[in-house]
DNA sequence: TTGTAAGCGTTATCAG
DNA sequence: CTGATAACGCTTACAA
């Protein structure tokens, strides 16, 4: 690169000290107007942007914000992608990405990661936010981080709905459309929402009077093929649900396309239900029911909340930032209700 | 964080100079095998991970490759990040992103960030690859990048598919097909492989005789909603197409869900074609033929190559890179035929 | 084969 | 209000 130019630059383009140059890019206090105008001039015309190399050696901080996923899907990943933007841009920040590895010790992939690129905050999401091995090194390292859609509890804080009450609403609207038997696709263990979701379903069923059928009740990988193979073995036999509500849209789409292949109509003969209005729920026809979370919202907030974090006034520890921060913030959550349900 | 082990702290524990420990870390010759083991050992030991921040202020470089976007869609967005990742993994690079603004002045935007953040390299993405002003801006600030899927000539160094021939042979797909009266949905202007999938399909209708009826080709914005749009205007009146070919799968998808709206059967009654294979093409149901690119693998490749440009033996000036590498590396398309252009 | 010393472009400390 | 000057953790001459 053409060498930029540098606070020096600006300093003796401006007549004053580098110091000075310093306290108005930082928007300090305690310089007079007209020194400030001037340094400012002098940054617009030399086209000076301070580097975040040297701001970070010097400071202590890097302005990245690291954004650690495994295995989530394309909407998730590129919506949070788009929230945590948002916010980074506000503050001038970068986002680096931090894809967990294939490898045997995942953690210690990710942990070295963090010591060399040494963000300023982390954005956790599932499954990671839901490992508690992960959690604690983290902890132990003092890295301010915040989880998105985690819910256990030692987790520190995170951004999320309430996934509970939305499957249960969900479930509730197959319900009231007429619909008895139903059957659910779980999400992966390792994911603490597949419980969360699976909870709320039965939620609905118990209150309702409905028994939830096991054999109606099947597990997948919260992606296409496994929502096949889950609605391929619920839908095989003569005694088949009339309604199925996977835990994610990709299994929804799977079962689908399993009711189109064998003839079934849907909704008539087989509602289907999903969780996440991904882009995918709209191209269908009819199109999917399912539950919208807010997650450019959750990426700007969790971001939002992350940066508060290390912004905020100094405290004495820094790592008493992230255990005293436990709490964690709940965003509505929407039923968007489609075809694939009923009118 | 916990303070981290630094170069000095390595330094001492193994007896030796930081410069001794910087010669191992970085794998430079003329170090005793003995001396080594000591270094690594020690490294070993207190965890030691080197800083980007001051490796990159000394060194004079990032170690981020910066990957610019525009609007692109989350399925292409993602793929070509795991393909830029592979890459970035292997040589310790970190990748940050650099979504473009909607600000007024969008170059200016771009460039402020390269400034600012100094990654080593760039990943431009179409439309911004095919941008001639950015581009330009890129070239005079001697940043060294790679465009994917870009085609202009002045445009720098490239990684995509034939994407006349691509569209060419889809063409020729649903000619061979028995199709005759083919539409056409174009994708937005400002994108190159627009006119390229065009033409690729003029020439095979061209080359079999068949007609390019104007009222059938529209142009579309690369989305869902376009896509809706465009089919439902080709399939209102009497006069219709019995195929549409959509230069890429979110118009196909469009088309699609037009077609089931509309009572049409896909293909007996209108066969459909797209571009990309996103996961949506397989979703479907007839799965949607369409024209696979290798996206990770252009992410990788085009990763690989531009880190040779500036990893390359040091020329005498890393603008010639920049200006000679107008090479382009051409990588193979694959046509993916599913139920949609008929059996 | 190894070490010393001088930066890299900021921020932070502490005098003026 | 402003400015020297010392870090920050590393790389890169240049010595030894």
């Amino acid at each position: 690169m053409a060498t930029a130019a540098t606070i020096n630059d600006v300093a003796k383009m401006a007549g004053v000290s580098i110091k000075t140059v310093s306290r108005v890019v930082n928007r300090e206090p305690n310089v007079r107007e007209k020194t400030r105008d001037l340094v400012l001039q002098a940054i617009q015309q030399l086209n000076y942007k301070p580097s975040l190399a040297a701001r970070g050696l010097a400071g202590g901080r890097s302005f990245l914000i690291g954004m650690m996923y495994d295995n989530a899907s394309d909407s998730f990943l590129v919506d949070l992608q788009r929230g945590i933007l948002r916010a980074c841009r506000e503050r001038h920040y970068g986002l680096a990405l931090c894809p967990a590895s294939r490898a045997e010790d995942r953690t210690a992939d990710l942990m070295e990661w963090v010591v060399s690129t040494q963000p300023d905050g982390i954005i956790l999401t599932p499954p990671l936010s839901d490992d508690q091995s992960l959690v604690d090194r983290l902890i132990d390292a003092n890295v301010t981080f915040i989880s998105v859609s985690s819910t256990g509890t030692g987790l520190g804080p995170s951004v999320l709905i309430d996934e509970v009450d939305a499957a249960r609403s969900m479930a509730q609207h197959l319900i009231d459309a007429g619909y008895q038997d139903i059957g659910f696709i779980k999400g992966p263990a390792d994911h603490a929402c597949s419980d969360l979701r699976f909870r709320g379903f039965e939620m609905a069923m118990n209150s309702a009077g409905l028994p939830v059928n096991s054999d109606w009740v099947k597990v997948g990988e919260f992606d296409f093929d496994s929502g096949v193979a889950a609605a391929e073995q619920m839908l095989k036999g003569p005694n088949r649900p009339t309604a199925i509500f996977a835990s994610n849209d990709d299994m929804a789409a799977g079962v689908i396309n399993v009711a189109y292949r064998s003839g079934l109509n849907v909704p008539k003969d087989l509602a289907v239900a999903g969780f996440d209005d991904t882009p995918l729920a709209q191209h269908f026809w009819p199109g999917l029911s399912t539950v919208k979370q807010p997650i450019i919202q959750i990426g700007q907030q969790a971001t939002e909340y992350l940066m508060g974090l290390f912004e905020g006034p100094p405290s004495g520890d820094s790592n008493e930032k992230t255990k005293s921060g436990e709490q964690s913030m709940v965003l509505p959550y929407e039923l968007v209700l489609r075809g694939s349900t009923g009118a």
